[in-house]
DNA sequence: TTAGACTATTTTGCATTCATTTTTTGTCAT
DNA sequence: ATGACAAAAAATGAATGCAAAATAGTCTAA
């Protein structure tokens, strides 16, 4: 349909030394910060009602800005807007958790690879050194900490990545699927969580040898298969307490 | 009551690209899709200003919601917003360009290998026949054609990966890259045009065997390989008729 | 003539206001 | 007591108003 555009005549050269102007520091940013991370840290219960007014009275500003903020919130996906019933925290799907965890499987992959490409051997150090402390928080069942590592690890790769795109887009699927608890009963699963650890290691592996295809395939299988544990996970959510509001 | 919306002149686009699976018809979101599509179809020029005054006036809509679609189109990355001066179609440096295109290449490859997990015969059938139709563009150098259906092609992939957030994520960044014109001297890179039809026979090969991870690399280099073409092309533009049509 | 400064106009950011729509509340009849 | 209906209250979507900032414009002085 569009694919016929009018041809406006302007030069493609970008104008070489564009050096960014790098503004910042908006009032309005200051809140879409703010009301992202409020929402994200999940403060709202899922699909509860998000009201304005006491929203902007928290926040101290009026519901123009606020507005603006919602907005931006529902395109990122991280709560929806019904039309004259105002916004809700976006209640995902089982499906949708799916969906999410393989784009993000797709983008650490992609990462993966990209950062074959441009990682140096002191980034691997460093990446070897929190894959040692995980596996100390591993031995001593310490979930919290493991998961807290396992996350760096993870975003280290993706910095190596060296692609700014990307990392912003990683961030933006993980925040929205940062709501949902699933690392609970991982504790229990030992089989799983021995299982990651041997992928971790196979990561480490193909790293170091910069083996882009190849980690890329892992990362994408890694990332399965935290899906399907957390998936299980949610649909036997028998008896634990880390759905806290 | 401003609820008569003068036509501009804009067409409405459908419920385009967009994963569309919820109900809505809100006026903010026919402002935001039109906003979108205008600024996509390249109506305004690189860099320029964008004064919401006259947008005001062209759709026909107060302030508010047009700098709500704003907001929305900023954190989409498709224009920016300097604080105190205005909203700017973004100039995309040569480095966000690689960045698009590596995401891209993240995303087709990731559609690519869960299209295996899921694609029906009779999809790939369709994909079969728009590849004869793209290679008969190819043999006219029919230029225009060849991308049309090569498009189609890429989108079928993708929506064969049945994984509507992996869909909305890559209309939103394919939009991104629409407003750069990098086709043009295309055709004289004969060269490039055949090994794409090579590769285009790869994929087809890989998606009939359902080999995933094979897929997926077979994507990634695809689309490697068209960045690079098209960076090429941007540095190298020397005198040709890339506004001709 | 050009550079600089000062003023006027425009533009932006946010608050406030207004008209609907939705939701709640209260009353009444069955 | 329960359900239905109506009115009140609240919330939402959008327009307008206003102060601050930026841009344009003009005038002066070197």
């Amino acid at each position: 349909m569009k694919s016929t555009i009018p041809d406006t005549g302007v030069p493609i050269a970008p104008p070489a030394g564009n050096g960014g102007d790098r503004q910042e520091a908006s009032l309005h940013d200051e809140i879409l910060l703010r009301l992202r991370d409020y929402v994200v840290e999940g403060n709202i219960p899922n699909g509860a009602r998000v009201p304005e007014r006491q929203l902007c009275e928290m926040l101290g500003i009026s519901r123009t800005p606020l507005r603006e903020a919602l907005k931006v919130l529902a395109a990122e996906g991280l709560i929806e807007l019904l039309p004259n019933r105002g916004a809700r925290v976006r209640q995902l799907s089982q499906r949708d958790l799916e969906e999410l965890f393989d784009v993000m499987a797709g983008l650490e992959s992609l990462a993966g690879r990209l950062a074959c490409e441009a990682i140096t051997d002191e980034e691997i150090t460093a990446i070897e050194q929190l894959h040692y402390e995980m596996y100390g928080h591993y031995l001593h069942r310490d979930m919290h900490g493991y998961f807290q590592v396992n996350q760096r690890i993870h975003e280290s790769i993706v910095a190596a990545a060296r692609n700014e795109t990307l990392k912003t887009a990683y961030g933006n699927f993980a925040g929205r699927i940062r709501r949902v608890r699933y690392s609970a009963n991982f504790a229990r699963k030992r089989q799983r969580w021995a299982e990651a650890m041997r992928e971790h290691e196979a990561i480490l592996d193909a790293l170091r040898r910069r083996a882009g295809s190849e980690l890329s395939d892992i990362m994408f299988q890694h990332l399965r298969n935290k899906r399907t544990a957390a998936i299980e996970h949610l649909t036997e959510p028998q008896g634990d307490a880390t759905a806290s509001p």
